[in-house]
DNA sequence: TAGTGTTGTAAGCACACGTTTACATACACC
DNA sequence: GGTGTATGTAAACGTGTGCTTACAACACTA
């Protein structure tokens, strides 16, 4: 394989897509402009119209890449001892530009457009009732109260990647892994632990 | 004292901040327009800039007005055993409309101005730090990672505000204040009760 | 009632937005 | 080399934005 073609859509698409991904997540939709993505992806406006079909498509090509690259990092299979640190490695782990973090910031954004809407209600519903099964045997059926604990959990989840991308808030900007999964694995275990009521340990 | 004048300007001043509050809230600073907000409460668009400046007064006004009234409707106070129905409180009770959630949702939105990105984050900071020395004996200086405990602590209430601002999602829009109650003592006493690591029942 | 400051309105300004168009250039193939 | 298509560029379009201006309607006091 030679130089790299000085003509290449799949990279400027990519490039496109991967700058949106980032403004999208930090700044919002409403407040990042087609502008400030195609410049900081060094090319053309007009090639996000082509490529995209219109800032909406692109918002959704962002949540769609985002969900497949938390997919592809997400740990096969975690029991609930070890969910709390499993989520705070999407959160400060390598992936974590790519990863969790994003994902979520994403999926508070509003877009507007209703089957967006839609997709990101579901997934948001999917991960918390994902988190609340592993509180119970396999194939059981998930009780309403259960299903809302598993919910506050992505609500943490949510919330540490908010605080996390806010510059100059104290110490949890800059937590480490092990930190955090301190944290969090406390916050499972109070949530999904067995038993209803304040924790008791084994 | 008489009919009520047809022309209020304090009246008109508060249906604008209210309105605002409710808009900026909702979909966020970027999407919400000056002439949305005038139009909602039956105003002239001309008033937000005589009353407030400018939009970003108005958002400026918002912050300290939400401020204010969670501070009105804040538990005089509350031991650590109460943070987590104070909080559940904040986000389930009659003052709901105007409280806990209000400022959380807002204080999710960059502004894009520096002054008020610095307040946001201050009253954030300062309200993971209350929290969380309700665990320690009173003066007692804080450790920096009951510091960050406190922040994800925070990052819980924050993370339910939005889902709870989200409709069609689970259980949690829905829930009662005692529902929340339980699962947000739990993280309270998960985060902040004595003692690192796994809790340990006293 | 005449005068005066306050409150509200309508219209417009300058600018940034998302999008489209018309055109230039690089590439692949003959 | 010549030709057709893929890729990138520059400029413009229409619209909506935050904000200001010029003016009208009201409330109050003398």
């Amino acid at each position: 394989m030679g130089e790299p073609r000085r003509r290449d859509s799949a990279r400027t698409r990519k490039l496109l897509l991967e700058t949106a991904r980032r403004r999208f997540a930090r700044d919002g939709y409403a407040a990042t402009t087609v502008r400030d993505i195609a410049d900081e992806a060094g090319a053309n406006v007009a090639l996000i119209s082509r490529y995209f079909g219109s800032k909406e498509g692109l918002f959704e090509a962002c949540l769609a890449a985002a969900a497949d690259s938390v997919r592809g990092t997400q740990d096969g299979d975690v029991a609930l001892e070890g969910l709390g640190r499993s989520i705070a490695r999407g959160m400060a782990g390598v992936s974590s530009a790519h990863g969790l973090p994003e994902v979520l910031l994403l999926s508070l954004r509003p877009s507007g457009d209703e089957q967006a809407e839609r997709a990101r209600i579901r997934t948001l519903s999917s991960y918390a009732e994902r988190m609340a099964a592993l509180a119970l045997p396999e194939g059981a059926p998930l009780p309403d109260d259960l299903h809302l604990r598993g919910q506050v959990l992505l609500a943490t989840a949510l919330g540490v990647a908010v605080l996390r991308a806010t510059p100059g808030l104290g110490p949890i900007t800059s937590a480490t892994e092990d930190q955090l999964a301190d944290a969090l694995s406390d916050v499972v275990s109070a949530l999904l632990g067995r038993g209803p009521g304040p924790l008791t340990q084994p």
